[in-house]
DNA sequence: TACAAGCGCGAACAGCGTTCACTCACCAGC
DNA sequence: GCTGGTGAGTGAACGCTGTTCGCGCTTGTA
């Protein structure tokens, strides 16, 4: 029960405690391994056990239900996500081997509207393209919630997800900074901007507010392309147009904001 | 094994095979309301058995096994959503009880520019609404795929959801037909149009064939808003103002399109 | 050295999807 | 009108699942 989470919350003092960090790990990476073999529904506890060698009971010592475990594992694919975003923004790049790294033309050029409109390109095919390639995972943040199911205001899990929603937001936020988007007054109806503090969850003080809906609005059109295209809904008449729809949505964003495409777009490929 | 989708495929000679369609019927709704209450991946072939009184064997003289009745659902759901884009699109108005009519104000004006912005505007509301209602079988439908399972071409699943997908395209066939919509070059790459015959399934002869990838760019488009609010994502700052940025995520792309929305959009308020 | 805490285990329970042999009511042909 | 075949529905069973419980055994602390 106290062990919701299943983490060592204590130090890293006892070789207990160490031992217990390393299975915690594991179970979490078997049980990742399990969901992209046979997806979130399939994910059976007691395989996972077996894949580490434990008895079914054991397991209980880590987590709460299965339930609990998915939820970790949102978390942990939340985190996923967001560093493949990060390192497609530049943002992370210290961090991967150098042939993991992006394209350095589309690297930060903040300020300048057409590395904005890069930076914006960049991170949606990368948004896409962890997805496709991660399709068990999508389904496991995007698809059916877990039934009764509601992250806590604190945990991992909302964390992550605003880790991931902060990366996605990034150019458009620096967009703001150097007075490169203007959001016209489609979005200032007091129904889309709702309260006035409806958003300070989201942007940082001193930040239009009618930002929020826009960065759920730009969000929505890229999440419906990569969606519909991962669930197979959009790729059954043409498998391999997806990608180059999406780019083609994003444009089309872009050129509605004003703000022109740079060519150099082959940033998307970084983690190809 | 041959009562694959369950149905009396038999014409309605005997009294027995009348039988089995009802029970078909109620089987199917019963497992709806099944999907309803606890979703798609709660649904118990034993609790459907319960409800109907009858032992969890039984059921297999109807469905191959869970996942054969849950694409029967599947389709069952796609028609229910046709119906309702229908409804709102004016197109069905005769099959609903007059309190249950659309706005006269949207209907059909075709040919008309405002006429086929208020149409799409309308049928995009439509979309959402039929979805935040039917948050389970909208799941169904969009959310974790069946894993291992692809819908037949010819089966009664492809056949609802391309009579779903047609109701959503119709503004835009109209529009086209009367020359109010104009593709511009963004989508006409050949990444983006594929084969000379990638879009023939879905669009009629003689229809610019740049209007398939916009289609589906704009179902995504739609999708995306639905889809993230449906699952929690998009309202957990503002709950109620998703109507309102699909309104204007819909008016946005629209203005991009050169096609004004009319005012009178109320018909979105049809099946409330 | 004594004690508490925590890890992991085996057994068990209820519920699940699915199969199998079986009964019984219906329907067609003599 | 009787009869044989067909098909709806049954009850028991198998193997799987998530989850709980009480037990030993290891570890860390006093």
């Amino acid at each position: 029960m106290d062990s919701a989470e299943g983490g060592g919350g204590a130090a890293v003092r006892g070789r207990r405690a160490r031992a217990r960090e390393r299975t915690w790990r594991e179970l979490r990476a078997a049980a990742l391994q399990e969901v992209r073999e046979v997806g979130p529904a399939g994910l059976a506890l007691r395989s996972v056990a077996r894949r580490l060698g434990m008895s079914p009971a054991g397991l209980y010592r880590y987590v709460d239900s299965r339930d609990g475990l998915l939820t970790a594992l949102i978390a942990d694919s939340y985190e996923d996500l967001a560093d493949h975003l990060e390192v497609a923004l530049g943002t992370a790049v210290d961090a991967l081997p150098p042939r993991e790294r992006p394209d350095p033309s589309v690297a930060v050029i903040a300020g300048e509207a057409a590395g904005v409109a890069a930076r914006v390109v960049a991170v949606g095919l990368a948004y896409r393209e962890w997805s496709v390639s991660h399709p068990n995972e999508f389904g496991l943040l995007f698809g059916d919630p877990i039934p009764g199911y509601a992250a806590p205001a604190g945990g991992p899990t909302v964390d992550a997800m605003q880790r991931m929603g902060l990366a996605l937001a990034r150019p458009f936020l620096e967009a703001v900074a150097v007075g490169a988007l203007h959001l016209d007054a489609v979005l200032r109806t007091p129904e889309v901007l709702g309260p006035p503090e409806a958003f300070d969850p989201m942007l940082p003080e001193g930040v239009d507010r009618a930002l929020g809906p826009f960065l759920l609005l730009a969000w929505g059109r890229l999440h419906g392309q990569v969606s519909l295209e991962v669930f197979g809904h959009h790729n059954w008449l043409f498998p391999d147009g997806c990608a180059a729809l999406l780019r083609a949505d994003l444009e089309r964003t872009l050129h509605d904001l004003g703000l022109v495409p740079s060519t150099a777009t082959g940033g998307a490929e970084v983690t190809g």
